[in-house]
DNA sequence: GTGAAAGCGCTAACAC
DNA sequence: GTGTTAGCGCTTTCAC
């Protein structure tokens, strides 16, 4: 292997002789600069400035046992809503000086798992989980240090550290009430194959309880597995047409889904609202841009990142572990909204 | 702060006592098994289970001068085709036992700059960039290193290491002279607000080559600054409709806006392609989703990840740095896919 | 406000 | 195939 070598090899020796100061003032100077006399700082500045000197964290985060990189594993990139967790996240906290290390676990609690265990090889001050579903050993190897963790996306009674998120369930479950309220009879589901994914479950479950709240039978029709395409929402309308009898409406666990059933919908002339109502689940760009546009469940993507930056922060800087500044779940809500598709 | 305390303060020294060897035999155990005999090899995995032992990475980083991790930046993540380079890119790296530390520098080059001095105290072993305009002090810097650096989604004469992606301008150049040949007079470019995008403006570069060879005047229509919104591509229409002599095609710089604008037509009574024919780039599954599908330029985006991990894998276990295993810059070429609204 | 000495937990280099 | 020794480049601790 080539070597990639640490700071260009510009040392903070190099940088303090040419500032005439010792080590430790160069240190200081970039970390606690206010610990440094000015004029003395800024000989440090243009000393760093001219050597092109580049601070090697790995030593730093050794001797100090603390990195400034706080790890996060989410499911996929691919799907905006995470990324727009993820980039609330990283701003969050770019803010306050730390790095993000993201790493993907393509929904496998499993792939979480030994993910999380390499990632807490690089020594994270913290760390940021989607769901609250883990492998065992995920608790337990967290727990067992002193890190903060911030698990996404869904509420829990007893999370690792703090969650902050929305109940997938209460979501789905008032959008089910809201689509009978305006007076629909057979309500639908279209859920994503089960096991895969435990907030799409908790939807799935969320459009139970309405039903039997309702007193009337779930209907639920499952995506292909290929996951939340337009076109398997558009495969989805052709599934239901073959059926004896016709909901009238069907309620996407995925605004992407319910976008391709409602384009499905327009090409077979199937008239939306009046003979199959749609609503679909994130509020995403897409359920605006569709036609008719799509009611659905607005999200707070970005704010849950901001949210899990904020506790991580407040934790970090806050007296020992332990600091109760809030609560250990925070709920950020959900908002039903309702548009020409239903 | 709090702590976030180091390997959850099991050392490679307890591991190494609890299997009766020395801890360089646990370090080989975990690097290269094949240089510890089977039976120690076994003990050594029981005593790191046992421990919950987990390496800490910034020991061995400082101490091999190489780190486990590959710094990247991109615009953004929430544009769906950075996330499936990033994703395609992380998966090439893993399967080496690289991790990705990703970070987005929100189109502005000097953010690029900043990110990437705080990123490579980290001592990442490679760099991958996006685009190949930066500021001058990252070539410097970049350079200045041994590091592998792949710059990707453009080509580039002078790369700062190596290059993958395709010719923005080559493909909006292709793109524009199909309109032309399937007989559309009056071909009009949507486009992002100046400067903002150096990828976007080869693509506006090429039209304008295309135009100029084809002996006729170019027509650009600039996109809210917003950005590339579905929304934005409705209001390019609304805009054109306005003007005095009307386009019989649009090219639209991004799939997304161009989406936009055949809904815009759908709903003003515009025939598509009849009246106006639309073009979008990307490829996106929206292309397919519109009503008309959408003719488009289909451009490589997990492929340029996945090329840009190779790269990096070949040119770290490669011989010494300047390893010329093949060409500094990897087209990989784009397509035009031609559907109904052209 | 500044410095000197010690050592974080690993791995390279060299024994055996 | 395995162990010993030394030291990576910082930051902590303690002194001034």
């Amino acid at each position: 292997m080539s070597t990639g070598r640490a700071g260009g090899n510009v040392r903070m020796v190099d940088v303090a002789r040419r500032a005439g100061v010792g080590t430790i003032t160069v240190s200081r100077a970039l970390r606690t600069p206010h610990q440094v006399s000015q004029a003395v700082r800024e000989r440090v500045r243009e000393a760093i400035e001219s050597t092109g000197y580049v601070p090697n964290l790995a030593a730093g985060t050794l001797k100090s046992q603390r990195s400034r990189v706080v790890a996060a594993v989410v499911p996929t990139l691919r799907n905006t809503i995470f990324a727009e967790t993820v980039e609330g996240l990283a701003e969050g906290l770019a803010d306050h000086g730390l790095q993000l290390m993201i790493a993907h676990s393509g929904y496998s609690l499993e792939a979480e798992a030994s993910i999380l265990r390499k990632l807490l090889g690089q020594q994270p001050v913290a760390v940021v989980l989607t769901g609250t579903r883990h492998e065992p050993a995920v608790r337990a190897l967290l727990r067992s240090r002193d890190l903060p963790v911030v698990e996404t996306w869904e509420l829990c009674d007893d999370p690792i550290d703090r969650a902050v998120g929305f109940s997938n369930f209460e979501a789905a479950r008032r959008m089910t009430l809201e689509l009978a309220a305006h007076g629909r009879r057979r309500i639908a589901f279209a859920a994503t194959p089960p096991r895969k994914e435990h907030r799409a479950a908790q939807r799935l479950a969320g459009y139970r309880a309405a039903m039997a709240e309702l007193g009337q039978r779930p209907d639920v029709v499952t995506l292909d597995e290929q996951g939340l395409t337009i076109a398997s929402g558009e495969r989805a309308i052709a599934a239901l047409r073959s059926r004896a009898s016709a909901p009238d409406a069907v309620f996407f666990v995925n605004d992407v889904a319910a976008f391709g059933a409602a384009q499905a919908c327009n090409r077979l002339g199937i008239a939306v609202p009046e003979r199959l109502a749609i609503a679909g689940f994130g509020d995403f760009e897409l359920a605006r841009a569709s036609n008719p546009p799509l009611t659905t469940v607005r999200i707070p993507g970005e704010r849950i990142g901001r949210t899990a930056a904020q506790l991580i922060v407040e934790r970090l800087s806050g007296d020992a572990a332990g600091g109760q500044s809030g609560s250990r779940v925070i709920d950020l809500g959900f908002e039903i909204v309702v548009r020409d598709s239903t």
